[in-house]
DNA sequence: AATTTCATTTGGAATTATTCTAAATATGGA
DNA sequence: TCCATATTTAGAATAATTCCAAATGAAATT
């Protein structure tokens, strides 16, 4: 998704897309590593030399209200996004520290005691060691 | 669960239980609410007048390495920590903060593509509304 | 009991991620 | 162009966590 793909599906879920916006979110879409913030910020200042760390933090917030990003935490804390917004599984890698993806049917239904509550959001996390670290190894 | 089981119960698991880690693991099993580690020193600096927050976290990092302890964190990004080490389900109410722990068989069999990696946690969390604040509306 | 050794605790400083703030800039209409 | 409003920006402020060096505690040895 280039910067101008962004900007139309921005401007399509009622987001005015600035330069910033587009750029932004062209960027995550592509990147499937789910960055955080300084790893966006970084990346994205060689191409927008302006840019301010607040406006990333600003526009993930506002994309994360807007419900086109997820915000992911795992166990080391700090906030990493991610542009898919369907349910799915990640998986983090604690040798490598990288994060997978895997998308698959999750069957969450008679879980005893949770009649009454609204499910908004399902975050699965898994940690280990993944396919990758274990070969070097 | 009180002080001087914990204490055993530290030692059971080979780690040397000190005064402040035994307060500290029986406040964490009893208290079943999640907290964070400003929560635990506010709460245990009254029985232990010299309570250092950095014991709080290292003793929160040991047993967490020593696998006796889970760190949650939700999207707020605060680490918070759990007695329960088995694989259950947190909902975090959006409304009022609380989380409810939900525990049940999960089946993450045949996922595609995580053939080869070491699952060694998993982590499920839910976010939406709880029964209660659903029906004090 | 005094001494040594090693692990743990402590308070405060340092660091890091994130939020806040107020000024500067951009955008779109009158 | 002028005005109003939204957004961006840099840097200061805050909050969570880690680091550090000194103090304490507990066990082992003399």
């Amino acid at each position: 998704m280039n910067v101008s793909n962004a900007s139309k599906y921005l401007e399509s879920k009622g987001i005015n897309a600035t330069y910033q916006r587009a750029v932004i979110y062209s960027y995550l879409y592509k990147k499937k590593n789910h960055p955080t913030a300084e790893i966006i910020f970084n990346d994205l200042k060689k191409k927008v030399p302006t840019l301010s760390k607040a406006t990333v933090y600003n526009t993930m917030e506002y994309f994360h209200t807007n419900n086109i990003v997820q915000v992911l935490t795992f166990e080391d804390g700090v906030r990493h996004y991610d542009a898919d917004t369907k349910t799915h599984i990640h998986f983090n890698c604690k040798k490598c520290g990288m994060i997978y993806d895997f998308h698959t049917k999750i069957d969450f239904d008679n879980i005893n005691g949770i009649e009454g509550f609204d499910i908004d959001k399902q975050f699965i996390n898994f940690e280990g060691i993944c396919k990758n670290c274990k070969m070097e190894k």
